[in-house]
DNA sequence: AACAGTCTCAACCGCCTCGAG
DNA sequence: TCTCGAGGCGGTTGAGACTGT
C-alpha cells in the first residue's frame, strides 16, 4: 500500500528555478500567505509541485532568510548541537535564527564534517579518530578537577542519559582556527582566528551550571512525574557547589559566555529562587512557579544572540508542566554541549589546571 | 584553450509524523 | 480506531562553478 508520490504529475517541471517562477511563488505567497501548498503551483501558475514550492521558499525565498557566509559562533554552534543532537538539522536550525536546515546540512557536509575529519574527529561520533581512548578516560585523565568535580562525573550517571553530551570526551570539539586547510577568503576569516581565552576557572564554572542544570532537570523531572522523594538522591555538584559559587569571577566571562553569567544570575538571586536543593524541604511547586513567573521578563530583558540561543529552548516556557520538562531537560542540554564545548576550546585544556 | 577532477549547494526523493475526518 | 493527506525532515543527487594540469 505505497503512497502516491504528491509530485506525480503530467508537464510537472523540475530542476532550477527560474526568476519567473520565483516572482509567481513571492508574489501569490504575499498575497494569499503560506500553506495548502498543494494548490499554490495551481493558483500561482506554476508547472510545480507543491512541495517543490515550498523548499523552494523555506529555503531560498522567505524573506528573513540570512545567506552567505557562516560566522565562527555559528560553526561553533553547529558542532556543538551536532555533536549533541545528530543530523537533526532542523533542530540545529532553530538555534541558528535565519539559517534552514537545508543550508545547515550543506555546510555541515561540504565544509564542517572535512574539517573535523582534518583535525582527526570522527564527524560522527566527534570523537578522535583511529583513538582507543575512552570518553570516560579522556573525562577523568584530562578533566580531573577537585572533588567536587569528580562528583561531577561521578554523578553523572544520575544524569538522564539524554542530558549527556555523546562527546563526553574533552578536547574533542575542535577549535576553527585559522590554520585550517581551507581557508575562506571573507569577512568571517577574522573571527576564525579568534581563540576562545577562557580561564580554566570558567570551563569549570560552566561545567558546574551545566551539572546543575541538568541534575534540576532530573530533578523535575521526578517532581513531574509525582515520583520525588525527599529522599532523592540529589547531584553532589549541587550539593557541594552551590555555595561557591559567588566564588567564580563572572568577570573573566567574554561575551560569547553571557548566557551563562546569565544563567549563574538566574539561578541565584535575581529570580529570589530558592535554590537550596539540600534541603529536603525544598518546595517544587515554588520552584515551578517562580520559573514561570520570571521567565517571561527574564526573556525580555536579556539581549544578544547568545541569549537567545539559550534561551530558546525555554522562552515559551509557560505554567504548563508538559511544556516545562522539556524545555528544562533542553536547557540542561544546551548547558551540558556549552560547557564541554567552553572545556574543549580552551587552550589551557590540561588536567592540571584543574587541580 | 581544453579537459578532467573536485566542490558547492539548490533541489529532489522518499519516509515519517500528525491532525482531520 | 483507522485512513488519508499535508507538511516536515534527512539523505541524496546533479548541474554549474571552480581548480589543477
Amino acid at each position: 500500500m505505497s503512497r502516491k508520490p504528491c509530485c506525480v504529475g503530467e508537464g510537472l517541471k523540475k530542476g532550477a528555478w527560474t526568476a519567473e517562477e520565483d516572482k509567481k511563488l513571492i508574489s501569490y505567497i504575499h498575497e494569499h500567505g503560506e500553506g495548502g501548498w498543494r494548490d499554490i503551483p495551481q493558483k500561482a501558475g506554476l508547472k510545480r509541485c507543491g512541495k517543490s514550492c515550498r523548499l523552494r521558499w523555506a529555503n531560498y525565498l522567505k524573506p528573513d532568510i540570512k545567506r552567505g557566509e557562516f560566522s565562527y559562533e555559528e560553526e561553533q554552534i553547529i558542532i556543538m548541537l551536532h555533536a549533541s543532537r545528530g543530523n537533526k538539522w532542523s533542530v540545529i536550525a532553530r538555534h541558528l535564527p535565519k539559517r534552514t536546515d537545508n543550508e545547515i546540512k550543506n555546510y555541515w557536509n561540504t565544509h564542517l564534517k572535512k574539517r573535523l575529519i582534518d583535525q582527526g574527529i570522527d564527524p560522527v561520533t566527534h570523537k578522535p579518530l583511529a583513538s582507543n581512548t575512552s570518553p570516560a578516560t579522556l573525562k577523568t585523565s584530562e578533566f580531573q578537577d577537585d572533588d567536587s568535580n569528580r562528583d561531577d562525573q561521578s554523578q553523572s550517571g544520575s544524569m538522564s542519559p539524554k542530558s549527556l553530551p555523546p562527546s563526553s570526551s574533552s578536547c574533542n570539539l575542535p577549535e576553527i582556527s585559522s590554520s585550517d586547510e581551507t581557508p575562506k577568503i571573507d569577512g568571517s576569516l577574522s573571527s576564525k582566528k579568534r581563540r576562545f581565552q577562557r580561564s580554566s576557572s570558567t570551563s569549570k564554572l560552566l561545567n558546574k551550571v551545566a551539572t546543575r542544570a541538568a541534575s534540576i532537570g532530573n530533578i523535575l523531572s521526578a517532581s513531574m512525574e509525582g515520583t520525588l522523594l525527599s529522599s532523592t538522591t540529589l547531584s553532589p555538584c549541587l550539593i557541594d557547589d552551590f555555595s561557591e559559587t559567588s566564588q567564580f569571577h563572572m568577570d573573566e566571562f567574554d561575551p560569547f559566555s553571557q548566557p551563562s553569567e546569565h544563567t549563574i544570575d538566574h539561578m541565584k538571586d535575581d529570580n529570589g529562587m530558592n535554590f537550596d536543593l539540600n534541603s529536603s524541604e525544598y518546595d517544587f511547586s515554588q520552584f515551578l512557579e517562580q520559573f514561570s513567573n520570571n521567565e517571561g521578563e527574564e526573556a525580555e530583558n536579556i539581549g544578544g544572540y547568545n541569549q537567545d540561543l539559550l534561551m530558546s529552548d525555554v522562552s515559551s516556557t509557560s505554567v504548563d508542566e508538559d511544556n516545562m520538562m522539556p524545555n528544562i531537560t533542553g536547557w540542561s542540554n544546551y548547558l551540558v554541549d556549552y560547557s564541554d564545548f567552553v572545556y574543549d576550546t580552551n587552550q589551557d585544556c590540561d588536567a592540571k589546571n584543574f587541580i
